[in-house]
DNA sequence: TCAAGAACTTGACACTGTGTAAAGTTGACA
DNA sequence: TGTCAACTTTACACAGTGTCAAGTTCTTGA
């Protein structure tokens, strides 16, 4: 019963992530250990709780998936639509890579105030990228009249929820392509006055 | 401990809808039948399951509320964007007074078959009123190019959803008022050509 | 080579909330 | 007076999280 190649906090990281992808969404704390090859008491050797656990996984497939990365286009946009445009690409690509652990969290939320803060962090991270989309959009002048920064900042942050997504693409069958053209439309309809 | 006024039934449902109004979300049948005014045990008298009490304290809110008094204006509208208008105010306007049981039900979804199936019907019928909304707009020729009834009706549903209304309203701060314009100007701005 | 310690396992238990079961109480009504 | 329905009280099974304590095994260093 020697150890596996990583070590087994990086197991148990992966066993959690490969579960929550599954989406099985029950996903327990013996069945992330069996997954792991180790027993679930182990799991709380390395992990206080459960939240904290998928608190951890999040930052684990960010590392994983070199987020970062994935921002990068948007920041280096040279215009207002461009930066729009890219920054709503990134992160609706990003969306299907941390849906399970996602759900997971969300389902937590009301229960777990840490659970709940966790996400939360998450969610304002996101909300931040689109105040700085927003704001070179207003920089241009692009910004539709009778919006101010702010507003269009929480308009775009909702069109772009996790929630919005699953409901497109795992409720009503949209393919991830659809959902990614239908919302860059969206959101330039709703924030500027001449769609792309 | 003579029963009061209205029958232990009523007296339940009306226990969950103020206890779920609050907000608590962590509202157990405990509190449900102490708030009653009745032990635990009666409440599984009359309720076979936590859903299904909490799908019944929707019904009973419905009714309460005639939900269908107010979707009848928007039935009653003579062309496609009166029929659009109308049917956002009635269900924009309907989401608060569900928001509390809604939540709960929400929340039970992972778990509970039951509730899963109970909460996704009720969206279901959100649908069947994009839909014909929807469908209004396009015998109008209004309906913008590229965009087919089936994918608008997706949109506008999704949209309308109970968790956008959340997110602007609670998490972003937005008043009634503020999500209700937001979303009539989006919903126009994303299935029509030309804003109203 | 032995001792200490880290990393784990095994097994037991407390806690919460849902749902089930059974026996007792109370009031209305025939 | 007796019976039925509506309720109460008490007890328990079950799931899943988290805690605790006592082993085992493997490594390392004096």
């Amino acid at each position: 019963m020697s150890s596996q190649n990583p070590n087994a906090r990086t197991r148990i990281l992966n066993a959690a992530w490969n579960l929550l992808e599954k989406g099985g969404s029950k996903v327990r704390m013996s069945d992330i250990a069996k997954a792991a090859g180790v027993s679930r008491q182990a799991v709380y050797l390395h992990f206080p709780s459960r939240a904290e656990l998928l608190i951890e996984t999040t930052r684990h497939i960010d590392e994983a998936k070199a987020v970062d990365d994935r921002l990068a286009p948007s920041r280096a946009a040279t215009n207002g639509r461009e930066r729009l445009q890219l920054f709503v690409e990134a992160w609706a690509g990003h969306i299907p890579e941390i849906y399970g652990v996602g759900r997971a969290l969300m389902a937590m939320q009301d229960n777990d105030e840490e659970a709940r803060k966790a996400w939360g962090d998450r969610m304002q991270a996101v909300r931040h990228g689109c105040a700085a989309a927003v704001s070179a959009l207003a920089a241009d002048g692009e910004l539709r009249s009778g919006l101010t920064e702010e507003k269009a900042t929480d308009l775009l942050w909702t069109l772009l929820s996790v929630r919005n997504w699953e409901q497109l693409t795992l409720e009503a069958g949209w393919s991830q392509e659809e959902y990614l053209t239908a919302l860059k439309d969206l959101a330039f309809r709703g924030l500027t006055d001449t769609a792309d």
